[in-house]
DNA sequence: TACTTTGTACAGTTTTTACTGTACGTTCTT
DNA sequence: AAGAACGTACAGTAAAAACTGTACAAAGTA
């Protein structure tokens, strides 16, 4: 993990207690739509001294180079690592983005924006249908009132997206800071 | 879906629409970390005019009662859907949790706040053998500084940890709803 | 009590996802 | 310009997840 080699044997238990904390990390990676192991490198990155390589995540996953390409480039996508530049080396070198609440934001508005913006689209459409069928069947009771029922329950729908949406611009803007703020930690 | 029959041909339109919007519903469900299929069933139950047994859904969605068995099993537990008693009926009914708000809520509750709990125990217990390991190697500066990082990465995870904790606080207690109000849904 | 009906455990199968090794385009070095 | 090192596309394989059908326990019915 980066140390000094000679070191390892007196660093055992340091080790393990890294270990410990990189697979907890790992396991709750999914709550992400992250498999374990990219959830395992990540937590790898986490407590690398410095930023690494991918042969180097690949000799201590002890994983092929691609799929370390690959999982790197998952994080990338959520911005959860970070390409860093440093003159001299040839090779591309990642680290974690150490700010886990920028982390926490990038993931909704990476993953949960879009859906709730193709959902809205959607349900503009479908309410755009329903009252142009309204107009059709105006003569048939029992499908106007079909049509009444699927009506309000989109527009529940588009009002929780909305919501939804608000939401997200609080952990973008910061507002969420204000109802929840940044605190310093209990005495561990 | 429930319809009377003998309408069917009629509502193709209707049915239509709701087909994209179950679908959009379903697709957008792996946030929730739920495959594709249970997300559609989901998707059926929220169009659904009366709450639907085992049996209904299969033939609704062409799949095994037993898929649909694990499936309402996976909503139930994140309470996305909930059992309906009907006298008379011996076979189970389940309907869709129609407030989205309070399904966002448990989400949280169940998924996220769980993994919260889990990482601050193993965070705490690793503190504290940083903090022995510290003592034991007080004389070997570099495994000093090691440490310190260390531990600094860990203080700086439980603090992200208890706002995520105080965060999901608001969601359950409403108070979420002073910063980021419900409100009437714009003209649709 | 014997007979149905209902939901699910479980084993087996299919489908999907994760992972590997090779091959190749790109970029840097000399 | 030739050669070396790097990252990734791609095809094939291994592992995991989803799905099905059967069998059975539990609970209702006659």
């Amino acid at each position: 993990m980066g140390l000094d080699p000679g070191k390892e044997e007196q660093n055992a238990a340091l080790q393990k207690m890294r270990k410990r904390v990189i697979e907890t990390i790992g396991r709750n990676m999914d709550l992400y739509g992250i498999s374990l192991s990219t959830g395992h490198l990540y937590g790898l990155l986490y407590f690398a001294d410095k930023p690494m390589t991918l042969d180097e995540m690949g000799s201590e996953m002890k994983m092929s180079k691609t799929s370390m390409s690959t999982g790197v480039r998952t994080l990338l996508d959520l911005k959860m690592v970070n390409k860093v530049w440093e003159k001299g080396s040839r090779k591309d070198l990642y680290e974690v983005e150490y700010d886990w609440y920028q982390t926490f934001t990038d993931f909704f508005d990476i993953k949960w924006r879009k859906s709730v913006e193709t959902n809205i689209l959607i349900l503009r459409k479908s309410m755009e249908e329903i009252n142009k069928l309204e107009k059709e069947y105006a003569e048939d009771p029992e499908m106007v009132d079909l049509l009444h029922k699927d009506k309000a329950k989109l527009r529940d729908a588009y009002a929780y997206y909305q919501w939804l949406d608000r939401l997200i611009d609080t952990f973008e803007n910061g507002d969420i800071y204000k109802l929840v703020p940044k605190e310093l930690p209990d005495e561990i």
